[in-house]
RNA sequence: GUCCCCAUCGUCUAGCCUGGCCCAGGACACCGGCCUUUCACGCCGGCGACGCGGGUUCGAAUCCCGCUGGGGACGCCA
């Protein structure tokens, strides 16, 4: 028996939830799935001017829409403050921080004086010693970190981990406006929650060191580390916006599957031999922090595209019409209220969930089922719809007029005779007839487009467009 | 600049820990071909990588060192 996992995902609401965070999400959620343990989403809302409320429920949203469940929380640092006084108390009681009185414009002097002489921009301590009367006006409260040694932090992707002491600095525990600061909350909340393994991204390895002095100075043990590599452009630059929609929800809206996205990113730094495809049970099952890489990885769009097109085949229709609904109406292919049931929407899917690879692209190819009246595309009409198939058009419809019952069998026979009677190739009535049926080139095969349109669907479609032709 | 991390096809990766089975395997993309009523799907084939230099060894993608390159951190952001 494992003694219990505790894990935790911690974004901070100052902006959309990108893919980059949902990978940390997924990896943190899978460990605990994976050992049975706990998951806990908590919301890092201490720097109170970017913190946004809507930035929460856009967090939560993302989540839940890709069906990443936490068993604790959301937890919020801003009504944890109390605690954090607390801590900080203690501390400057026991001398291991004082109050710092230096202005954030001093210190940007002497960071950029340290800058221009080559060395380390950081604070130079001299607050630490200060003695007599504190002065007036506003101060904040400063770890003290001792030049003196090393630390060195266990990872356990990378080993042990070795900082000079010289290089951290007295970092801020308390902002001037009473307010904490990461580094110390990280600290204080993983400890009080009872995290056992901390798993976040490779910017934060620089940040490990202080926060293991401060997990000794205040006498908690320290949980495990696992810094998993960043998730890079094609620049290899850092993931940003300037990459392309990188919030989550933007994916949703794209057109993207949640076990698609999901299944992509778990790809990205972390595998099981040759295997692309996982379920998430699979990933539960098989998730595990020794297969993990520690190199950087470049997000590919083709990759997920790809990804998602697999989801599209193979997920059961009626299942994936419940994602695809939302588009449609969003299309404005279906009307809001269209009174449609899953099923009646999933009808058309077998047709063209092998011809998508993004809902959206479904939902466009999909127009000429749902809507009533055929859009045509100028090129193809003026191409196929011509004085020459006007009879062919012509010839078919009364075939299929006649026919009774109208079944697949029986408009694939009715196909057949047209062809056969006017001596052309199938080719040569297929591509006209698609255009007067669905206004497109390219369609699901051209019995199915019949037989989804339905006998007085098609017949008047035909004969429209054989009208058209006359009219032009 | 200083410190830390990383380094296999264009990209994601397997192999590396426990050297020989690797003149390096899979996937995406790309290029051919087949299938075909269109577009796709599918199938078959092709292109394509161990960053460089030293060492250790009978033997190195695998171990060691250096270099180079990339990323990250150095905030009263997280």
């Amino acid at each position: 028996m494992t003694a219990p996992i505790k894990v935790r995902f911690a974004p901070s609401p100052t902006g959309t939830l990108h893919i980059g965070g949902v990978r940390t999400a997924l990896f943190n959620w899978l460990f605990a799935r994976h050992h049975g343990g706990r998951f806990v989403l908590r919301i890092e809302d201490t720097d109170v001017s970017r913190s946004t409320e809507e930035s929460i429920q856009e967090i939560l949203a993302a989540l839940k829409w890709l069906g990443l469940d936490w068993d604790e929380g959301p937890h919020r640092q801003m009504q944890r403050q109390d605690r954090y006084r607390e801590v900080v108390g203690t501390l400057l009681r026991e001398n291991k921080a004082y109050r710092c009185y230096c202005s954030a414009e001093d210190l940007d002097a002497q960071r950029k004086e340290a800058e221009k002489k080559g060395l380390k921009p950081k604070y130079d301590g001299r607050c630490r010693s200060r003695t007599g009367e504190p002065p007036d006006g506003p101060s904040v409260v400063r770890f003290k970190v001792d030049a003196e040694g090393s630390i060195s932090v266990r990872d356990l992707l990378r080993g042990q981990v070795h900082f000079d002491k010289k290089e951290l600095d007295d970092m801020i525990l308390e902002r001037s406006d009473g307010t904490p600061t990461y580094n110390f909350v990280v600290v204080v909340d993983d400890a009080d929650m009872g995290i056992t393994h901390v798993i976040r991204g490779d910017d934060h390895l620089s940040n490990t060191p202080k926060q293991a002095l401060l997990y000794d100075a205040l006498g908690f043990p320290r949980p495990l580390f696992a810094h998993i590599s960043m998730i890079l452009g094609a620049d290899k630059a850092r993931l940003s916006k300037r990459h392309g929609a990188t919030s989550t929800l933007a994916y949703r809206d794209q057109g993207y599957l949640p076990d698609a996205l999901l299944n992509y990113l778990v790809r990205l730094g972390w595998s099981h031999g040759d295997q692309e495809i996982f379920s998430r049970q699979e990933m539960i099952d098989l998730f595990s922090l020794d297969s993990i890489t520690t190199s950087a990885a470049v997000f590919n769009p083709d990759k997920l595209l790809w990804v998602n097109q697999h989801y599209i085949k193979t997920m059961p229709p009626v299942e994936l019409a419940r994602h695809w609904e939302p588009l449609l109406v969003r299309e404005g292919i279906l009307a809001e209220g269209h009174g449609k049931s899953p099923e009646e929407i999933a009808r058309v899917i077998p047709h063209l969930n092998q011809r998508a690879e993004t809902l959206v692209e479904m939902a466009l190819k999909a127009k000429f089922y749902f809507v009533q009246d055929v859009e045509f595309d100028d090129k193809a009409r003026a191409k196929f719809l011509t004085a020459e198939t006007r009879p062919l058009l012509q010839g078919l419809e009364s075939r299929l007029a006649a026919l009774e019952p109208f079944s697949l069998e029986g408009i694939e026979a009715a196909f057949k005779a047209v062809v056969e009677e006017a001596g052309v190739k199938l080719g040569q009535l297929a591509q006209p007839v698609r255009v007067a049926l669905t206004g497109q080139t390219a369609s699901p095969g051209i019995y199915d487009v019949v037989d989804l349109l339905g006998k007085e669907r098609t017949l008047r479609r035909l004969s429209d467009a054989a009208r058209g032709i006359e009219a032009g």
